[in-house]
DNA sequence: TCATCATGTTAGTTCTTGCTAACATCATCT
DNA sequence: AGATGATGTTAGCAAGAACTAACATGATGA
C-alpha cells in the first residue's frame, strides 16, 4: 500500500468483491482508502473506469515453469504440488474472483482472463496424465482425470472461502491431501 | 407460473440471481413479470420485502428419507445415489444459490436455511461411511471422507453452473460418474 | 520565498430509483 | 345494472449517488 491510487484501487477491490458493484457507493471507497471522494474522479474519471482498472491491476498468474520443472514422476508428491499451485493462484485472486462473481455481467471481456489459469492448468495436468499412462502408471483417460482434478480442487477452493459457516471441521489442507490420497490411490494400477 | 404474486417472485428471482440486489430495479422486475410496477408495490411493500419473500417461497428441500432407504451398502452404486440427490438439490436451487452468493450482506439469516442441506448430508455420509467402516469396507476417518465427497460434488456443481466459459470438454455427467469411480475404488480395501 | 502540485472541502447539478397518490379501466359476482 | 376488486397509468416526491466547479490548504522543491 503506497500510491493514493494503489490505496483506492485496494479500497475498491475489497468492497465490490464483498458487496458488487452497483452496492458499493464512491463515498465509501473514498472513505475506505483513506481519501476524499474528490480525489478518487481526480485519479479516475468514473466509478467504472475505477472498477476496469481494478481488474486489470490486481491478476496474479502461476509460477507454470517453476511447476512444471519440479515434477518428479510420482503421482502423489506431484499432484500435491500442482494442486497446492493451483490453490495458490486461487487464494491469491480470491477477491478478484469473487469481484468477478458479483458481477459478472458488467466485464463479459474479463472472463477470458480469468479462465485462462484453469485452462492452462488443465492442459499441463492432460499432458502429464498422459505421460503417465505411457509410462503404464494409469489407465484412465487423461483429460477426464484432469477436469475431475481441477474441478475438486476448485470445490475445495470454493467450500472454504465463501462456505466458512458450515459446520465441516475438517480444514481444506487436511481435505486436500486426504483427496489426493484417495485420487491417488484410485487411479493407480496395483 | 399463475398468480400475480408468483409471476412476480419468479421474475425477481431471475434477476436478483442474475445481478444482484442493488442492481436490479423494481421497474425492471415488473417488466420481467409483465406487470406494473404499481402491481408489484401493493402485493410486496417494498423491495426489500420483495427480496425476502422469494427467499423464503424457493427453497428446494432433498428427500432424503427416500434417498436413505434406497441404499444397499454397495458403496460406488450408493455414492451414486446419494450424489446425484445432491446435485438435484443443488440444481432446483441454484438460481437461489446464486442469489445468495451476490446478496450475501443482505440476508445474514438465510445462510442457514441455504446450509442446512450440505449440513445434514454431511451427517448422512457420515454415518453411511461409519456403518461401512464397520462392516469392514473401508478404513478412513468417516468424516474425512464426507467432507471430502461433498465439497467435490459442490465443486462439480458449481463448475457446470458459473464456469461454463471454461473449455472443459468433458460434461458433468461423465465427471461425476468418474469421480466415483475413482473415489470408490481410493478409498476401498483390496 | 515563491511557485507548483496533490489533496481536502463545500456546494451544487443531474439522474436514477424506491415509493405514493389519484384516477382510469375492466372483469367478475350478485 | 351496479358494486367490488385487481390492475394499469400518469405524475410526482424524496433520497441518494455520480460527478463537477471553485476555492482552500499544505507540503515540496527551486
Amino acid at each position: 500500500m503506497c500510491t493514493t491510487e494503489d490505496k483506492i484501487i485496494n479500497a475498491s477491490i475489497v468492497l465490490f468483491s464483498q458487496k458488487g458493484y452497483t452496492a458499493v457507493t464512491t463515498m465509501e471507497i473514498a472513505k475506505e482508502a483513506g481519501v476524499s471522494q474528490m480525489t478518487l474522479f481526480r485519479h479516475f474519471e468514473s466509478k467504472h473506469n475505477l472498477f476496469e482498472r481494478s481488474l486489470d491491476k490486481f491478476v496474479f498468474s502461476p509460477k507454470f515453469k517453476a511447476l512444471f520443472e519440479s515434477l518428479e514422476w510420482d503421482l502423489e508428491r506431484d499432484l500435491n504440488k500442482i494442486c497446492a499451485s493451483y490453490q495458490d493462484v486461487l487464494y491469491k485472486n480470491r477477491k478478484i474472483i469473487l469481484m468477478h462473481l458479483k458481477n459478472e455481467e458488467l466485464n463479459p471481456h474479463f472472463e477470458a482472463v480469468l479462465y485462462k489459469f484453469p485452462n492452462e492448468f488443465k492442459k499441463l495436468l492432460s499432458r502429464y496424465f498422459e505421460e503417465m499412462r505411457n509410462r503404464g502408471a494409469i489407465i484412465e483417460n487423461p483429460e477426464t482425470l484432469a477436469v475431475n482434478f481441477l474441478t475438486t480442487s476448485f470445490g475445495l477452493f470454493f467450500t472454504s472461502l465463501v462456505m466458512n459457516k458450515l459446520t465441516f471441521d475438517t480444514d481444506i489442507q487436511t481435505c486436500i491431501s486426504n483427496y489426493i490420497k484417495i485420487f491417488t490411490k484410485g487411479i493407480s494400477l496395483l
